[in-house]
DNA sequence: TATGAATGAGAATTCATTCAT
DNA sequence: AATGAATGAATTCTCATTCAT
């Protein structure tokens, strides 16, 4: 190594470099396809064509289209997940001061801000979970997502009963699912709804129904 | 046999009348099937044979498979605005009578309750709405009719902003878009959602926060 | 049809001739092609085109190759013992007047005879029970069809020794496997062997060997 | 680790070693899977992973799969000879001794006893035996083996005519390739029959048959 | 009008082989 | 020498559609 008197500047890639690249190219790709045309429009063939690879890389690292479209799928949620964390943490520098009360608004809230401007990530997510209506669907992985968010609500509103912020005639896991519905639902429509003059306006309607919905009823 | 000497007096059924009946047990079996695999999952071939029909008849009476689809999304919203109707009116003896915040609050709960025991119609509707999702979709039928849907809820809240019964600082047809998102939403999760102890209760707890979310704020 | 002046000399074909017209066809050049390249060198496409019919035919009929495969063995035993059938009768006027032994001596004859100058459904069925022998191999058909050869050999076999005509210190049914895995070994060998100078040979010396290994022994 | 410093005294394999083992392993877990699945249902990933090897190794050692699976072939057929000759010896302190009749009669016991209870290597060389029934086959390496086995018969077919232990009517090369049809047509039978009752009981038949068939005519 | 035979494009998947590391 | 990532041709199977009957 001393000896080499002009290196290449950069060293070529591992194998296993190559396999993460090449595996992200197709997540990539797959993700944008499946946004675009469903997942059962989403074909190895297009998917493999626009990640830049051939034809049969996708079963050679997933094994299966299932497995591929899994993956999509748990990646979009863990980086939606990621991304709405972070934004939070943006707004609100003190997350931790918050009452449950403003915490759900705010989270709703910038959750219908991430499908007002959807990256690939969150119209693939929206377009697999739409995929799942089926009553013989499979597409794995969507149920245990759709039930964290479920328990995520249940918890945050339950905190909010306990300090007094949030109205106690709810049981929180009810309320936890109409809340994801509607999150789920106006997201769906913020991404097919063609003309979006009025569905880029909901964000600010849903807060002002959320704040009376939520908070505890007076006297 | 001896009488079929001459002409049969009545035939049976005439020509018009068996091909609507064949058209109709198409719909149907479309409908189911569609509901339980999905629109890509529903070839002709599954839906002439649990219609009893022959292969190509299909094909023969819609043309194209397209075609058979946007026929089967129409009839199913016509027969969930005719179900939704007749529901009201049996609930309600005199709908003209109620407030407009009284109508929208029981016309989401008889929305919701008939998705809480769908039929196939009800099913194959949500199916095809969840296959609007991917940008390239060919809707075909499902925007107008989310059109009409928001358009109706539109002309609801403004009539209760009129009469004060709606709170007057939301637009009408952004509360609209709102309103049908949740609906969708809460829907979506009822058909898909395999454990449904919870899920059944939404209905309740819509009703609650949309009896506070809708209400003029106090004051 | 009496006013038909000048009626076409062959009427078109109707849909049920056409259909097994083409499924013949099909059967025909799989039998062709398996025994040229055996089950898995035999592709759906290589049947078709050998066919003349399009690509998807073979599974449009026969749903699975499997099932192509197995109806092509059918069809190869059924006429192999329609054709041992016909040429022992062609043989022998009188086939209820021989002995048992006899019997067995013209049968075992005539078989390899037939596998002197095979047909394609020879080679074929040779072939497909060569693709038997490793021990998770699926073709069906294949198992049946040989006890019932185990079974009419020891039929044979029995009656011989009842009359008299053959040794009765052997097993019938272990008699049977002895002579359907001498037959099959050398029909295989027949086929395979690339110089046949000796091996056309066989089936003489098959015959002596035979006359002295079934007869009871002498005292 | 601080005695690394110097070079290890003594490596545990040479090169050579590293690779004739891993080589030999890769021969094994090949004629077990090709016993198992036949010779293309044997993946090279399959055999690798079974030899607890890379990927890229048989194609690394062998070039091709043809000719890893002829070495395959080859090596079956040497262990397969050298077991029989082994056995000979163990059951016949001198067989320098016994006649061609006897010596006739008990390597075609021996052969058969080893059919009764089938290491992976006789199981894949009857597959591979079966493999080459299709005309087109490409047999590499069988053909010269059988030619090997005609010609070992006929030589003891030939001392038993001069000695006057066996028939004198009988063509020596012929009745060779009888024999072979024989043994390789009730081996097959042993392995893919799956009822053995009856197929472990051939070995005692086809003794009783050979003493007559091959014995000199009395008289 | 209705049937179902036939087509052929397109799908997922398998796999021997090539090649960079 | 050995690894395993990548390739792309080939395979089976599905299915909307066409068309002869």
């Amino acid at each position: 190594m001393l000896t080499r008197v002009s290196a290449p500047v950069r060293p070529r890639r591992t194998q296993v470099e190559r396999r993460q690249e090449s595996e992200r190219a197709l997540l990539v790709a797959a993700a944008e396809i499946i946004a675009e045309r469903g997942i059962t429009g989403a074909s190895l063939a297009s998917i493999s064509e626009r990640a830049g690879t051939s034809r049969g890389l996708p079963t050679h690292h997933f094994g299966t289209k299932d497995a591929l479209v899994s993956q999509v799928a748990r990646v979009a949620q863990d980086r939606i997940v990621a991304e709405t964390v972070a934004a939070l943490e943006r707004a609100h520098r003190d997350v931790d001061d918050l009452s449950a009360f403003e915490l759900v608004r705010a989270t709703v809230d910038i959750y219908l801000e991430l499908f007002e401007h959807p990256s690939a990530d969150e119209r693939a997510l929206i377009v697999m979970w739409g995929s799942t209506f089926p009553s013989e669907s499979s597409p794995e992985g969507m149920v245990e997502a759709d039930h964290r968010a479920y328990d995520h609500w249940a918890e945050l509103i339950t905190r909010g009963q306990v300090e007094g912020s949030i109205r106690s005639d709810v049981e929180p896991r009810v309320a936890g699912i109409v809340l994801q519905g509607l999150l789920r639902g106006i997201a769906a429509i913020l991404l097919s709804e063609p003309d979006r003059t009025y569905a880029l306006r909901a964000r600010q309607t849903v807060d002002t129904f959320l704040a009376a919905a939520l908070a505890p009823p007076a006297g």
